[in-house]
DNA sequence: TAGATTGTTAATCGATTAACAATC
DNA sequence: TAGATTGTTAATCGATTAACAATC
């Protein structure tokens, strides 16, 4: 099941091909050819059989692909198949919108504690979840075998925390902070920046409207 | 200054040059080189400089590169010398996170509304910005003049929601619901995918630590 | 079996990197 | 001027698309 070497581009269309195989589930679908989810996605049907021919022979030639059956391999292959116990650091409005998703919960992450240092928030519940002071962070990663931070706190403090999260042994890192993070080598970092995104769009409107 | 044809992998690493900049530029460093700069961002000084090629010759040749005059010159391709009009559409606690967030309006985005048809909230002001109720929405960007408009609602309403402010006159969306948004020709749709995200993590995770 | 559609190899396209002449 | 570093062309690399033999 482990397969080395797939490039980054292809692994990040494979939550697309998750979210679109889920809803033809729901729909019933029983089966879909690369050529039929081509124009549903708008991608090449080439690309969808190059993808996922990196993890497997999931398909049957004269058939097609079994709707349910690759939902739930491609579920595997992005881990979802695992459970991941998080926490989220900083419990501004980004950090409390993350924790109401129910999605996150359905797919196996499952938020377990909330660290902020502000004490006002401090002491109260967001979605059923405590909010705890950062000095309690150490132990509470160690004891409840947390792999996943989420880090929506401002970029100044965000890499002395990621730091210490690594080395409370933390695996995974999703960031919100507007700072790139360098970590040691084993753990991943996955960041969201949101005002790059927003000037994308920026450029896109200034430039698209010609 | 309208230059065609960038590629989209371009335009995605402008903000991340702009950030650094911006932080040399706080520094008070004058003058930076291309190698100087790919040290620290990581990327190769061929990329640098074929990148901001794409725009012009901003560089002069035995010297590098004027640290201010670059961060300027990449907010103006960016489009950050021009004001953007937002709404938010959605005053939940994600819309709420990003009413709330100071950098955007520091760049030229200013937030002129809040809708929602929650009737608990409506009437509540976010950040000094009074929610208001969805029928509203169509008067308020036709008068107002907004051109962009922040999706922070469940994937169920984005679709519906995403037409009826194309046909009011929007000129960008910036798409936070978990759905695929398909809008006419000029109109720019910039999304952000959350769990697609948070996948891609999942994936790392598990593949990165064999 | 014939038809459909995959898995996979080969061809193309685009993006990144290397190299170097131009020039400050 | 000599040294440094860009702008830009050429070479390489990787990703996407096309084609088709394998096979259900």
């Amino acid at each position: 099941m482990e397969v080395k070497g797939i490039s980054q581009a292809v692994i990040s269309r494979l939550p697309r091909y998750f979210r679109y195989l889920g809803e033809l589930k729901d729909e019933g679908i029983e089966r879909v050819s690369s050529q039929e989810l081509s124009d549903i996605m708008q991608v090449t049907a080439s690309q969808i059989r190059q993808d996922l021919n990196n993890f497997g022979g999931f398909g049957q030639q004269g058939y097609g692909y079994n709707v349910e059956y690759l939902y739930e391999e491609i579920g595997r292959i992005l881990g979802l198949d695992q459970e991941h116990n998080l926490i989220i650091v900083g419990a501004g409005h980004l950090g409390q919108a993350l924790v109401n998703y129910r999605d996150f919960e359905r797919r196996g992450f499952i938020f377990r504690g909330i660290f902020d240092n502000n004490p006002q928030i401090r002491g109260m519940q967001i979605h059923g979840i405590l909010v705890r002071p950062m000095e309690e962070m150490e132990q509470f990663v160690r004891e409840k075998g947390i792999d996943i931070a989420v880090l929506t706190i401002p970029k100044e403090s965000a890499v002395e925390v990621a730091e210490q999260l690594v080395s409370y042994g933390i695996k995974g890192i999703w960031n919100f902070a507007h700072v790139d993070l360098h970590v040691p080598q084993g753990i991943q970092v996955e960041s969201v920046h949101l005002s790059d995104s927003l000037m994308k769009l920026s450029y896109n409107l200034s430039s698209g409207s010609i």
